[in-house]
RNA sequence: GCGGCCGUGGUCUAAUUGGUAGGACUAGGGCCUUCCAAGCCCUCGGCCCGGGUUCAAAUCCCGGCGGCCGCACCA
């Protein structure tokens, strides 16, 4: 989707280059492709975003926020799955050396082969020349289209297997023929076609071995059988302390720090689900090839919220508030359509409430930062496309006049999926416990073993056998007759006094369960050019960078109409009172006032008071509109309290 | 990662067939100036990096880095 970039979109980049906004990283030293500097302009208005981010999830929600770092150890990712999944299969072509994904070759090639068997057996079935051969190619036929899916077929057929390579023209004299590992059973032949023609033996840090018969799609060269291709993980390594033995990544989302966290913080949130806990900070991925600016970066800003929500009940509390809300939607397979937050979670559209919810928040936090809500939707992830943790996952997009439509948020479903590997990896528990309303009793009867008796009777093997007793159904326990088990293929007898059958009754107050989580993510960098191209407003006399005020990194222009007759001195007294209510001012002397409201236009300032003549006769000033241009006089005195609910989007120019 | 095109002050751009860089805008200083990029004067600032060919390279050749476009990729 990505045009050449319009004289608009250059312009707007040479104007954040040349006003202190962004510019590619280390320039200095040629450059680095994937990374970014943000200038004071630039820093100010991330910091705008993330303030106006915090309004929303750590203040309105109520999430804690935590900071991690962004290194961590590598069993980490060992269970988040990003050391395993995170990475792309690459085989390179000794022919025109270009490097292509095995796994999407490898789906071609099965494609390729489908068609290729369907054609072979459609003619050879019309050649076929006894009832039973064509008996078995029908059979193959069917089999071979049902399972190509999976990467393998397995064919049934009472013909012998020289008839079926013949039939099916396969070289018998060929090893790594598509047909292989051929065994007579009995009366059919099971026929495993390709896992053993294309093999993708993944042993992750070692290489990859692909054996079969491939011709490279780009120059047609073949493809070696053993070519070797290599994962390439998009994780950035590094080593913990010296020496080899300690690898350790930086985090490609910060969400880990989160997951791992979870015990800690749902204590912080005294034992209540569901509860919130967010961050902002870096996170790094290892792009090969990243291009478009701040659009994909090897080193870049996420805000992530990690909602734990009892997986029994993903229903919102505040759900009533947001079900009013139109979102513009593209479902997965089906055509785009607005409605009701409410509607598209009753027609199943989005699998629940919780994840609505935040498809509202979301809305509101990028339209507040000025994101233009006719060029913002929300699309559903193809189940293909999903990542491998989520379960459901919407990405906010915004359009962008240079590279088409752009995610900027994803809202996910993670089901348990994290705290689950987290869990299995750590042998730590990362439960949530659900009481019960009325605690239930109930009666059961369960095997205790008496170590007493077992300890001095089986010796070493006493601790294994107690854990089969108590596995034990002890509906199964015979009455009259000794307790056999069988222990290293021996049967050994089990004495009735070397364990008790307690029948008893239970009191329980709850259970305990994995949360599931529910994540929005939003990728900082990404919203704030989205912000950026949204608001730029080029035209023949003025540039103006439309921002909404509370998101303008500098808010109030301070002006002297001329540098003479004090002028200067009576601006800098008032900036210095706007400086203490916190509002930033820039003061500018330089060049006619024309040029100086036009410097503060392209940048986004929203207001600029002008001191002339009449403030040293009745101290007042003018204050200027950016976008209007209007001017209207204002008492030196109010201006604090004028202008601070203008800055913060609860007024605007026309209310002074 | 592959192919095509490209790389001159902060930005845009010029420099016959090789002869060591000129302009505009911006910015800084000054003059002038009573509200929307006015004018005048002065100033700062450049050949992406490294090698090669040559008496001499911004220019030709090779490599690297970066950019744009296409392919590929994008949990």
């Amino acid at each position: 989707m990505s045009n050449t970039p319009s004289q608009e979109a250059q312009e707007l980049t040479a104007m954040l280059k040349r006003r202190g906004f962004i510019q590619p990283a280390y320039e200095l030293y040629g450059g680095t492709a994937g990374f970014y500097d943000y200038g004071p302009l630039g820093q100010a208005l991330k910091r705008r975003f993330e303030d106006l981010w915090r309004e929303h999830y750590v203040i309105q929600e109520g999430f804690g926020e935590v900071s991690t770092p962004t290194i961590a150890p590598e069993p980490v990712f060992q269970a988040s799955g990003h050391l395993d999944q995170f990475d792309d299969v690459l085989v390179e072509c000794p022919g025109c050396r270009t490097g292509t994904r095995a796994d999407h070759m490898l789906e071609d090639e099965f494609q390729r082969l489908a068609h290729e068997l369907e054609n072979n057996i459609q003619t050879l079935t019309e050649d076929a020349e006894t009832d039973e051969d064509v008996q078995a190619l029908i059979w193959a036929r069917e089999r071979i289209m049902q399972t190509l899916d999976e990467g393998r077929a397995t064919v049934e057929t009472e013909a012998d297997e020289d008839t079926i390579r013949e039939l099916l023209a396969i070289p018998t004299q060929n090893q790594q023929a598509p047909i292989t590992g051929v065994e007579e059973t009995h009366s059919h032949l099971d026929l495993t076609l390709l896992p053993c023609a294309y093999q993708i033996t993944d042993t992750r840090h070692d290489d990859i071995i692909l054996a079969g018969e491939i011709t490279c799609q780009q120059c047609g060269h073949g493809l070696p059988r053993e070519a070797t291709v290599a994962p390439f993980n998009l994780m950035f390594a590094t080593r913990i302390g010296p020496g080899d033995s300690d690898p350790g990544y930086l985090r490609p989302e910060t969400a880990q720090g989160l997951f791992v966290n979870m015990p800690w913080l749902y204590r912080y949130h005294r034992e209540k689900i569901p509860f919130g806990a967010v961050q902002i900070g870096r996170a790094y991925r290892n792009e090969i090839s990243p291009r478009q600016g701040l659009i994909r970066l090897r080193e870049f800003w996420q805000a992530e919220a990690e909602v734990f929500v009892d997986p029994n009940d993903k229903t919102h509390p505040r759900f009533d508030a947001i079900k009013t809300t139109n979102v513009p939607l593209v479902p997965a397979d089906n055509d785009p359509l607005e409605t009701t937050l409410e509607t598209a979670v009753e027609k199943g559209i989005i699998k629940n409430q919780q994840v609505a919810y935040y498809i509202a928040r979301t809305q509101q936090i990028l339209t507040q930062a000025g994101i233009h809500p006719d060029r913002l939707r929300f699309r559903q992830h193809e189940s293909d496309e999903m990542a491998h943790y989520a379960s459901d996952c919407w990405d906010a997009e915004f359009q962008s006049q240079r590279y088409g439509w752009v995610e900027c948020v994803g809202i996910a479903d993670r089901g348990c999926y994290d705290l689950e590997k987290h869990q299995k990896e750590s042998n730590d528990s990362m439960e949530a416990f659900r009481r019960y309303d009325e605690p239930q009793t109930q009666r059961v009867t369960r095997i205790e073993p008496d170590m007493g008796t077992l300890g001095p009777t089986f010796k070493k093997d006493a601790g294994t056998i107690a854990e089969k007793l108590k596995n034990l159904d002890p509906e199964t326990i015979p009455n009259d007759e000794p307790l056999t088990l069988t222990l290293n293929n021996e049967t050994i007898e089990i004495p009735p006094d070397a364990y008790e059958i307690i029948d008893e009754e239970q009191t329980v107050h709850g259970e305990t369960f994995l949360p599931h989580v529910i994540e929005p993510s939003y990728g900082i960098d990404r919203i704030l050019y989205a912000i950026l191209e949204h608001a730029w407003k080029p035209s023949e006399d003025r540039n103006r960078l439309q921002l909404p005020p509370r998101m303008a990194p500098i808010q109030v222009g301070i002006l002297p109409l001329v540098s003479k007759d004090g002028l200067p001195k009576k601006a800098q007294t008032i900036e210095t009172t706007l400086k203490q209510h916190g509002i930033h001012t820039r003061y500018d002397d330089g060049g006619s006032i024309g040029r100086r409201y036009a410097r503060l236009d392209e940048i986004g300032t929203p207001l600029a008071i002008t001191i002339d003549h009449q403030t040293l006769e009745d101290d007042t000033v003018t204050v200027r509109d950016r976008d209007t241009q209007n001017q209207t006089r204002t008492p030196t005195n109010d201006l604090p309290t004028k202008l601070l609910p203008i800055l913060n989007g609860q007024a605007t120019f026309n209310d002074l």
